[in-house]
RNA sequence: GCCUCCAUCGUCUAACGGUUAGGACGUGGCCCUUUCAAGGCCAAAACAGGGGUUCGAUUCCCCUUGGAGGCACCA
């Protein structure tokens, strides 16, 4: 264990764990487990407001599919299914560590660092509305920076509640140094006083993120390049409370199909919606890993712990990806491909059952899934391409119309008949022979034979190999579906 | 409006001053083949524009343009 390398994700549970989050998770877990690390889960809930037990919920669910496993224990699944935390053993929460941050608060205000700012929303609105319609910078006034205790407690006796907010330099500049942009430099002047404690008490997100990522020791911030503009504010906190600052690395955004910042309206963005559309968790981090990270090779694919080994900071995209869904059906193809029957059989189970078919027996059902495994692009592929081994034929008129109706397809399919009935065996090797043996003597090419039976079989033109689908459907249905087909050509 | 970031095929990207600008998805063609896929081979497809610096710029600097993010007692 390394324990140089220490890195988190801190997602604000207001919503599901969407693409850009996920993003972010992957690649700090890909960092710590390259480098032996420690990579710790984080819940932001410091909004009292917006922050649900549901999108907790949905964000540890989402982890786990994905397997992005944290460390420093993962939470306990509690008697009514939802997720328990206690002590150290789960992911962390803000809301749990107040005393910590007032503690650090306090004491920032007694050295004069930070002042209380009792200022009310209203006030702040309107001077914000005002700045804005002369066009100016709408900055914090100041008016509260040097209050006597007096005119404090006279606030106070008012029955206003105080923010805190903190001092921050007029001029000169603040120095953000970036492993992944180089350095960005802000002038203080656009910076203002911020708050670091609300009126209700409870800290700020920049405030409580500072906090916590020097408790937690983390070495590297690697977050989103929306917190790009909040880490000089950030800086600015490291530098009043006399800690020395993480690494930063901001990744850059992920972009929908039209250039503007990936949402909803693009489709799915989150991560269970992915899940339930059919694609694997593998296929999913290989995909996101390439969007905003590559290494020199270009290389696509990764096995198992090669993306991690190879993962690197320094592979990092400055610019902006476009997320594509294309390429990432094309990626679970590999992946499903990769698969061995019994995993392939597993994943699909749960799509299987939604269809309809979970009353098939293991036995039959798996090796048919197996059979068409280069066909499927998605999991929720599969029902559709095995049903007709366990469903009534389904005849596609285009199918009949362009194979079946055809001069003498009705002998050919009656001789073939016979062929079937009579031969003993009945796997794809003997029925290859047979039907073969029984092409050259009638003297027909095999396209004229293969074409008719597999669409009196199936219903379909496309499918599985031939001999392999008639063994695996057996000499019942087989000689069943014929004759149906034969019925079909009755005029 | 202000601040900040970004800019190579349609998309994800390689290149770290000198290359026929490489790979992958997608697209088109060919091959394989009992269909459909998968697989193999081939092709079309990019350095946003303008100035510098340099013997030489995709690469370094500046400007323009375009795109994005931020400007809360949200995170």
């Amino acid at each position: 264990m390394n324990d140089k390398i220490r890195v988190r994700f801190a997602p604000s549970p207001t919503g599901y764990l969407h693409i850009g989050g996920a993003r972010t998770a992957l690649f700090n877990w890909l960092y710590a487990r390259g480098q032996q690390g420690t990579f710790i889960l984080r819940i932001e809930d410091t909004d009292e407001l917006r922050s649900t037990p549901d999108s907790v919920e949905a964000i540890l669910g989402s982890m786990r599919w994905l397997g992005l496993d944290w460390d420093e224990g993962p939470a306990e699944l509690g008697p009514d299914g939802r997720y328990l935390t206690k002590g150290d053993s789960g992911p962390y929460f803000q809301m749990e560590r107040q005393e910590l941050y007032r503690k650090h608060v306090d004491a920032l205000v007694a050295e004069g660092k930070a002042y209380r700012c009792y200022c009310t929303k209203e006030e702040l609105d309107a001077a914000r509305a005002e700045a804005q319609a002369a066009k100016r910078l709408p900055r914090y006034s100041g008016r509260c920076r040097s209050l006597s205790d007096a005119q404090g407690q006279a606030f106070a006796a008012e029955g206003r509640r105080p923010s805190v907010r903190l001092r921050m330099p007029d001029d000169g500049a603040t120095v953000v140094p970036d492993r992944i942009r180089g350095e960005v430099s802000f002038e203080n002047a656009v910076l203002q006083d911020f708050v670091i404690q609300k009126m209700t008490g409870g800290p700020t997100y920049n405030f409580a993120c500072v906090i916590d990522d020097h408790a937690m020791r983390i070495s590297h911030v690697i977050r989103g390049d929306e917190h790009l503009s909040n880490t000089p504010l950030q800086l600015r906190l490291y530098e009043a409370l006399g800690w020395a600052p993480p690494i930063f690395a901001h990744l850059s955004m992920i972009l929908g199909p039209d250039g503007t910042k990936l949402s909803k309206r693009h489709g799915a963005t989150s991560v269970l919606e992915y899940r339930s559309q059919g694609f694997l968790p593998d296929a999913m981090r290989n995909y996101l890993a390439l969007l905003g990270w590559s290494n020199p090779e270009s290389q696509q694919l990764f096995d198992g712990d090669e993306l991690f080994q190879k993962f690197s900071v320094e592979g990092c995209q400055k610019n902006p990806a476009t997320f594509d869904p294309v390429k990432l059906q094309w990626m679970n193809g590999e992946y499903i491909r990769k698969r061995t029957g019994e995993q392939l059989f597993a994943d699909a189970l749960p799509f299987l059952e939604q269809a309809g078919f979970g009353d098939v027996a293991r036995a039959d059902m798996l090796p048919t899934v197996a059979l068409e495994r280069e066909k499927y692009k998605l999991l929720t592929d599969v029902p559709g391409r095995v049903d007709y081994f366990f469903r009534d034929v389904v005849y596609q008129p285009e199918a009949v119309e362009k194979v079946l109706r055809k001069e003498g397809v009705d002998g050919i399919l009656g001789g073939l008949a016979g062929i079937l009935e009579a031969s003993a065996a009945f796997d794809a090797k003997t029925l290859e022979e047979r039907i073969r043996g029984f092409c050259s003597e009638k003297g027909l090419k095999p396209n004229k034979v293969f074409h008719p039976i597999r669409v009196a079989v199936s219903g379909r033109t496309d499918g599985a190999t031939l001999f392999g689908m008639l063994e695996l459907l057996g000499r019942e249905k087989v000689l069943a579906r014929i004759r149906t087909a034969r019925q079909l050509l009755k005029p």
